[in-house]
DNA sequence: AAGTAAATGTACCGATCTGTAAACTTTAGT
DNA sequence: ACTAAAGTTTACAGATCGGTACATTTACTT
């Protein structure tokens, strides 16, 4: 009912997580950021790994949301949607609040296999494959659909270009990085016969 | 000249910092793991930072040195090293102590821009990427060498494809991801008209 | 106006954090 | 055998960690 206090926790604690990292983060410095008192936040989280398994749900609801309204947004033919992706990957590296992936940064400092929070990184990243998958299984050639299995390696030769783009962006070390993995787009439909795109 | 206490300290350091995060790990737990004391770390390295820093020098060399002189056992022509990466990348990713490259999780864990631990990252990576480059340029088609600007284009979507497989293997996204992008990389090289090779 | 649920401040727990001080023992080279 | 460096143990400082107890205040419902 509420707009309030928790998801408003949820939504600063999103933040300062991003910014500041998740174990390097303590809840007096939530209390500090936030405004909210810290027994509040025990009062709907009974663990700070609570906490943080809630701020990765809001992210990666809020994150695929806005991808992929974003790609219909830029294109309405599946061939372009797919291509769109690194557009707005582009997009998502140029706000000024870009500092990664949350979720792979998460899986970092949570990496043993057993951890809820680690478990719900890897979810994420299938949603994301799968949503993409989508995009590749709708578009049409001249000879019709593409086949599945062909589909599905470029569904995930695109992941690999779109991980290794934020990585990549994130660390310094191209700036190009969503450029480049576009092309590398076009270059792996173009080897599977598909090119019915103009860009 | 010891062999003795210091490198010592920096290799055990790695390998708990490596499967226990920076942040997560103490300098108490350190102490524990290494049997070493915590006086003397302090002798060698004035603050937990710079033996971070230290242990990532190392991993720096000995990562580049195995992966590179893997490599080169595995394939002679330029054309066939290229690929091979892929397949020294699936080793690395098969070896039982993996878990994820340590540059982009001490990245993640320190993204302040002017912070010598992730500007240090940023160095791995970029010097990974020159020597890519390196067995790119040494391709010769039919019609010649690679031009500069191809080459420097490829070797970037090569990295992109590298990364993209070290987090989506360490996510437990995929179990083939080097595969998957050595694939890619095929269809990349075709894609630019280069096709010397036999696999 | 009374009742109730939510949020608050403050103070605290025991454990752990990075880093230091001082005194003692081992080791290596002369 | 003497010295000096390197390593050790033990104890500690001061801050911060995740998490709790308790008493109080706010705000909405009836």
């Amino acid at each position: 009912m509420r707009p309030s206090k928790r998801d408003e926790l949820v939504q600063e604690a999103l933040k300062v997580f991003y910014q500041n990292g998740f174990t390097a983060t303590g809840m007096d410095l939530l209390v500090k950021k936030t405004g909210i008192s810290k027994t509040s936040m025990y009062k709907h989280f009974r663990t700070k790994d609570d906490l943080i398994l809630a701020v990765l749900r809001l992210r990666d609801e809020q994150l695929r949301n806005w991808f992929f309204r974003r790609v219909e947004e830029l294109a309405t033919r599946p061939i372009e949607q797919v291509l769109a992706i690194f557009d707005v990957l582009d997009e998502w590296f140029e706000q000024p609040e870009f500092q990664g992936c949350m979720f792979i940064k998460a899986s970092s400092e949570f990496q043993c296999a057993d951890d809820p929070i680690y478990s719900q990184c890897t979810e994420h990243k299938k949603l994301m494959h799968s949503s993409i998958l989508k995009y590749v299984l709708a578009i049409e050639t001249d000879e019709g659909e593409i086949p599945s299995d062909v589909a599905e390696k470029l569904a995930e030769q695109f992941m690999l270009l779109m991980e290794g783009a934020t990585v990549l962006k994130h660390m310094g070390v191209s700036n190009s990085a969503a450029q480049d993995a576009k092309l590398a787009a076009v270059s792996l439909l173009q080897g599977n016969g598909i090119c019915g795109y103009d860009a």
